[in-house]
DNA sequence: AAGTGTGAACCTCTTCACAGCA
DNA sequence: TGCTGTGAAGAGGTTCACACTT
């Protein structure tokens, strides 16, 4: 498979989404400007991201929905499922852990790293705690990819650099600090402070 | 002053975040290229920024970080400062109020609401937390802008409705949901759950 | 008539390439 | 020589417009 661009790739993650609760809901099949309307994007759209996944609808019923919730499935799952590591157990990363866990069948955070010893070899929702370091001996053993990083700012670059030691593909930046990654791992970049102030901005003037 | 890209407004806060931490090293001055390594971007795209908000830096210094900085701020911030409020005190809502505030001068989270009767009438991180069915009263009576959803899923159609209603021209959503606002209210979707799988997809294959 | 599938146009953002300056 | 400022090209993403199908 081709890789997808990245915005087809996030719509994808939410039309299945909204295809679960449809289907749940009884129907089977389902138009583009119908999903679109869930989404609040244009069905041209919908229909551009599906025919990148090379699926066809039919004309009279549009997309059998089971069909396009296994396909989607079949790209953004592993058979096996993904793993993934959540370093900073504070506030935040207490509540992502909770948050997060469980709500995606194939995707989930397996281990947990803090430097407290007050949080270290305990379980904080469900996921055992380790001290920072121990991350590469667990992360090659359990075979975690993903990494989650909820550190104060000034520790992420040397935790960033055990971390590609230790086989980790990508992470998820929520350190308001621009991370520097080799090429080979993707780094998605989470700073809600930046996105509150370009809200600010944009209903500055009424 | 023309309204700046989007992209752009969101590289001026970093800017602006690590010329903070320049300036108190000691430094006056700071050329395109060191700024960009400081945020792994491209010393061009630093350039075409500043060029944007209508800034010059001189040749054999770069450009001077206080005139930068206070530029930044008048293009971003407002001189009174604006209001946020926060709708839904949960695990998650209750860490993003104590990890933003404090966080912006000009930025800041002054209310809270919630349904739970155990939260509603208390102080959370220095914040007041409302019944959410004071939410119009609270935000008029305050002049609150911007609103940061992290409700379940399930109640925010109703509480956007409210919000439009009570003059909120910003919402940044937590909730898992595509929302459906009004022209006239700027939203930011924040969606954890599909940043995580688009992550896992880009690092699927190898 | 009311859908889907898609080439082409369009828009946004980034990068190239280079003129100009101290 | 080593920087800034910027027109123009390129890359990525969205929308238009319309042919096609039942």
């Amino acid at each position: 498979m081709i890789t997808l661009p990245e915005k087809t790739v996030e719509r994808l993650c939410k039309y299945r989404r909204v295809l679960y609760n449809t289907i749940s809901a009884g129907k089977q099949h389902i138009f583009s400007h119908e999903l679109a309307n869930l989404l609040q994007i244009t069905p041209v759209q919908v229909r551009r991201d599906i025919m990148l996944i090379g699926y066809s609808g039919t004309l009279r019923k549009g997309y059998d929905i089971k069909d396009l919730i296994s396909l989607i499935g079949n790209i953004l799952d592993t058979p096996e499922g993904q793993k993934a590591a959540i370093i900073g157990l504070g506030n935040l990363g207490s509540s992502i852990l909770t948050y997060f866990n469980g709500k995606r069948a194939k995707l989930s955070i397996i281990a947990a790293f803090d430097i407290d010893p007050q949080k270290t070899n305990r379980v904080f929702g469900g996921v055992q705690c380790y001290p920072v370091d121990r991350l590469e001996e667990v992360i090659k053993a359990q075979g975690i990819r993903l990494a989650i990083l909820t550190v104060p700012a000034n520790q992420s670059p040397d935790i960033v650099e055990v971390l590609a030691m230790s086989g980790v593909k990508g992470i998820m930046n929520f350190t308001p600090k621009a991370l520097h990654v080799p090429d080979n791992i993707y780094l998605e970049e989470y700073d809600m402070v930046t996105s509150m102030e370009k809200v600010a901005y944009f209903i500055k003037q009424n």
